[in-house]
DNA sequence: AATACATATATAACTTATTACATATATTTC
DNA sequence: GAAATATATGTAATAAGTTATATATGTATT
């Protein structure tokens, strides 16, 4: 998995620019697979030198001109191929374990803030996660597949957030605070 | 967090050479923060140049040379600054979450063998994890923070493996197979 | 005797990602 | 009226990370 195939894979279901790209990855697959807008840029430049992708200057007298990128047939069976042979490597880099490993001379007191203003942000969202989808929606994968796969990133990552939140809890109380 | 921190991190324990600080990283921070070779020889050098490490030859007949890393005094002091500021902002690349929200293309059967191979292997980890810590121990982190801390790492890794499982033990109950 | 695997170190070429810089307008808030 | 924020696009310099290649030995297996 790389970011052109992310990219590319925005680009399958509707055109955008760059910049509502990024918005668009900040709001959903950014919180498993994040990217810089000038990441972003760069690959959309060498995709559209690859032919993967394709795009049109939206010409605006007062704001900033836009560039409308759409994906090309190249870029949707690159896109087809590397979901295909997905190698399915996760990469986890979680800071607060590693300060833990190394940490133990910052003392129980700092380690009591941490994990506690640690726990304020994972509450925080949760509840942007939880509020995307109020209600668990009954998604029949057999009807809507795109729908439910869709829905149950969001609920990995709801059920991640509260197993997280349960063991910050569980650190808290056994740190005392 | 970067991946000098971690170096100094282990050195701050025991002087090691960098294939002992590689099989040390896979085998521990790793799970949760993972480097290869290449860039750890490099980081050392480039730690060595700084003066934040040092190290000793030794020389062995026969078999090849070591080359023996130990911190320095500014090693350790950094070491310290870095992890009082650490940001704790994760990264999390979880390529199959990736591959859910753009690959409906690639049908129900592809998600059911995708999902059951990635079981086997979430739970081959789990046993692994187990196996490092056969009984939990009953640790008090007032009297020994460093292996209260180091354990709770490995806790935190069973319980993200078995969360894991549990998801992806129901999604397969969702879609059949 | 040959193969494979573990030990041990390192560079080169390449790709990816971050941070800082740079510009420009519209809208909202104080 | 000033300041902040959101929209909108990009480049430059640097840092980090991956893959392939290179060398060399010991031990265990077949």
């Amino acid at each position: 998995m790389d970011l052109q195939t992310v990219i590319l894979g925005f680009l399958n279901d509707e055109p955008l620019t760059g910049y509502e790209l990024s918005k668009r990855m900040d709001a959903s697959v950014g919180f498993y697979w994040h990217a810089t807008h000038p990441q972003i840029y760069t690959t959309l430049k060498s995709l559209a030198k690859e032919g993967l992708v394709d795009f049109a200057m939206e010409y605006q007298s007062g704001a900033p001109n836009k560039k409308i990128y759409t994906i090309t047939g190249a870029g949707r069976e690159i896109l087809l191929r590397n979901l295909q042979n997905e190698t399915l490597k996760d990469e986890i880099k979680i800071p607060l374990l590693v300060t833990m490993f190394f940490g133990s001379e910052l003392g129980l007191q700092h380690w009591q803030e941490l994990f506690s203003s640690y726990l304020n942000v994972q509450k925080t969202v949760l509840n942007q996660y939880q509020s995307m989808c109020k209600s668990p929606p009954k998604i029949d994968p057999k009807k809507d597949l795109k729908e439910f796969l869709r829905y149950k990133t969001l609920d990995f990552g709801i059920g991640y957030q509260k197993f997280l939140i349960r063991w910050l809890e569980n650190m808290l109380k056994e740190i005392g605070e």
